[in-house]
DNA sequence: GTGAAAGCGCTAACAC
DNA sequence: GTGTTAGCGCTTTCAC
C-alpha cells in the first residue's frame, strides 16, 4: 500500500515535538526561524501532504458537498455539475454526486447515504415525482447548509438558483406566436416541479398577451419527467389525435424536447411543417439537426457555480445564516428553423 | 450548524461504555442479548451515523477514488462516470472527477491534488497532451492503486479497460468501403494516446484488407483532442482541399465528430454527398442529425464499471496485487445515412 | 521558542 | 458480558 509521511515522521526524523513542526508548517510566530525553515524543507523533501481525514476529524467539517439531481447523463445537469465542480475544487471541497432518477424513493436514499457520509451542505434539484420535503424542511430547520438549484421546493426559504423559467417560456411562446402560429400546445414535465409552473405560467402569459385563448387540452404533461419514453409517446400522440391538432409546440424540459423530435421523426412527422417546435434543451448539438432546433438554454454552469458559492457560503459561516436569497438567471432564446412557419 | 450523535452520546445515554455500543451495534457475539437490543434500538431512534471521517482515520482509507478525465460534458465521459459511479456507490466508495481539458500540467495537478485527498486509488484516462506517465509509475511501483481506462498508459503495467478500438475502427472503415468507397481520410486525435494508434491501425487494417492503399495525406491528426475548434477546422479544409480529395472520412473520436459535422454544415459540404462520414461519439441523439451519423459507440457505462470494479478489488486486496488484466470490450457499429453512397 | 497532552469518533487489544 | 484505554493525524491549550 501506498504511505505517506505524517507530522510524526517528520517530527522523529528531525527530532523535534509535533506540535513544533505542525506550527512551523503553518510558519507560526512562535516559532523560530532556523527550526521552522529546517521543518518547511524537509516537508517539502518528502512531499508531505497533511492528512485531510485528520483535519475533517478534527473540525468536524468533511469538507465534502452532496449533489442529488435526477441523472448525470443530461447536458443540462452535467453542465451544472461542472459548475459545482469548478467552485468546490477552489474552495476545497469535493463533491459527492446522487442520482434520483425521477424517483421520490431513490432521492430520500441519496439524502440519507449523503448524510451519512457526513457532507457539510447539500445542493438540491428536486426529483420529478418529489411532493413531500419535510426531509428537507426539517434538516434546514437544524440549520443544515441547503441550497436547492433549478428545481426547487417552493416551502422552505433558503437559497435557491434558478433559471428565469418565465420568462425563457414566454419569449420562446412569443416566438412562436410571432411565427405565425395561434394553435400552441405544451408538452412539460411533471406538475410537481417549480420548473414545470413557472414555465407554463410563461407560456400562458405570452398567449394572453396576444389575445390567444389558453386550451387545457393542449397541455400535456409526463409525470416521470421524460424517464418513460412510452408515456412521452403517449403524450406527443395525444396532441397529433386532436381534432383541432396544433400547429406547434412548446416544450419545457430537456430530455422531453429531444425524445419528442426523436418521436416526430419515427412518427414521419415533418417539423416544423406539420408541427413546429421550440423548447428548454441544454444540448449543444441540436442546430445539426434535421431541422435545426430552436430553444432555450440555460446557463448551466453559472447556475452550478452561484449554487455552489451560496452553499459554501453558507456552510463556512460563523453565525446562523437567516437571510436567504433566490438568484435568477437569464436564459438564452436560440432561434433556428424548427419554430419557423414555412409557406 | 447540524449535529449527530456519536457513540459517546449513546453511551452516556445509556450509561454504558463506548466499547459497548461499539460492539452492540456490530451484532458481536460478546454483547448481551438484552444491551444489545437496547443500544440497536436507542441508535435507531435517534438516527445514529457512524462517523466515516472517524472511520477511516482509523483504517487509513479515505472509502474515495480519485477519476481524472479530459472533460465532464462529453457522452462518453459522462457515461463512464455515470458507470464508475455506480458501483462505487454500492461499494461504499465515493468519487472525486477531476478534468484535464486534455492539459499535461493540469493533469499533474490534478493528480496531486487527488492524492493530497487521500485518495484510495485513481481511475485514469489520460489527456490528449500527455506523453510523461513517469508519476503514474511511480505510484504504480509504490504499490498505489491505479486502473486506466479508455486511455492507457502502454508502459504502465496495471489494470486496463479498454473498447476494443481496433475492431472498432476496423468495421466502421469496412463499412465505408464496403458502401462503395475507396478514397477515404482518417481524422483523428492526438499521436500521443493509445486509441488514437488502435484506431489507426484498424483503418489500415480495413483499408489492406480490400486491397486500397494508406495515403499518408489522408490521415490527419488535432493534437488537441479537439478541444480547439480551429484545428480541426484547418484539419478538415485541408482534408476538402486536397488534389485527391477523399469521398469519405472516418473519425477517431467522439468531439471531432460531432465538430466536423459541425464544420461541413457551416462549409455547406454536403454529407454523404461531397463527404461521408462515419466516426466514434457516444452521443445519443446523432440519429436526429441532418443526416442521422453513421457511428462506433463503446459502453461507456460498462467500461466506467469494470474499470471501477478492478481498482476497488485492488484497493482492498490483503496481498499486494501483481497480476494485471486488461478487459477489451466490443464497440457497436450502427449505420445511418451519412456513410452512404448515393447514386 | 518548544514540548506535552488532550481531544475529534471509532475500534480493538487488553483488562476484569 | 462489559469497561478501560491506546491510537489513527492533526491542532491547540497549557506548561516551562
Amino acid at each position: 500500500m501506498f504511505e505517506s509521511y505524517t507530522i510524526k515522521d517528520i517530527a522523529k526524523a528531525l527530532g523535534v515535538s509535533t506540535s513544533t513542526v505542525s506550527r512551523a508548517l503553518k510558519g507560526s510566530y512562535e516559532i523560530g526561524a532556523e527550526t521552522k525553515k529546517l521543518v518547511q524543507e524537509y516537508a517539502e523533501k518528502v512531499n508531505y501532504r497533511p492528512n485531510p481525514i485528520a483535519l475533517s476529524l478534527k473540525d468536524q467539517k468533511s469538507h465534502s458537498i452532496g449533489v442529488v439531481v435526477c441523472e448525470v447523463a443530461n447536458d443540462y445537469f452535467s453542465q451544472a455539475i461542472n459548475g459545482i465542480e469548478s467552485i468546490a475544487y477552489n474552495l476545497g471541497y469535493h463533491v459527492i454526486i446522487t442520482q434520483t432518477h425521477e424517483s421520490f424513493d431513490r432521492e430520500t436514499v441519496n439524502v440519507q447515504h449523503l448524510l451519512s457520509r457526513h457532507v457539510d451542505g447539500l445542493l438540491v434539484s428536486l426529483s420529478a415525482q418529489t411532493t413531500d420535503t419535510s426531509q428537507y424542511k426539517y434538516l434546514h430547520e437544524k440549520g443544515f447548509p441547503i441550497v436547492f438549484f433549478d428545481r426547487i421546493a417552493a416551502d422552505i426559504n433558503t437559497h435557491r438558483v434558478v433559471a428565469d423559467n418565465f420568462k425563457g417560456a414566454f419569449d420562446a411562446t412569443e416566438l412562436l406566436i410571432k411565427s405565425g402560429f395561434k394553435k400552441i400546445a405544451h408538452l412539460t414535465n411533471s406538475n410537481n416541479l417549480s420548473i414545470t409552473v413557472e414555465r407554463l405560467n410563461g407560456f400562458k402569459a405570452a398567449l394572453a398577451k396576444h389575445g390567444i385563448e389558453f386550451k387545457p387540452g393542449y397541455l400535456k404533461n409526463c409525470e416521470h419527467g421524460g424517464m418513460i419514453y412510452d408515456e412521452i409517446e403517449f403524450a406527443v400522440k395525444a396532441l397529433l389525435a386532436m381534432d383541432d391538432r396544433p400547429e406547434a409546440v412548446f416544450i419545457g424540459s430537456d430530455r422531453l424536447t429531444i425524445n419528442c423530435m426523436s418521436i416526430l421523426k419515427k412518427l414521419g412527422v415533418k417539423v416544423p411543417d406539420d408541427l413546429a417546435l421550440a423548447g428548454f434543451t441544454n444540448s449543444e448539438v441540436v442546430d445539426l439537426f434535421d431541422p435545426p432546433l430552436t430553444v432555450v438554454r440555460q446557463p448551466a454552469f453559472q447556475i452550478g457555480q452561484k449554487a455552489t458559492e451560496l452553499l459554501i457560503k453558507t456552510i463556512e459561516s460563523k453565525w446562523p445564516v437567516e437571510d436567504f436569497t433566490t438568484e435568477r438567471v437569464d436564459t438564452l432564446l436560440i432561434e433556428r428553423l424548427s419554430s419557423q412557419k414555412l409557406k
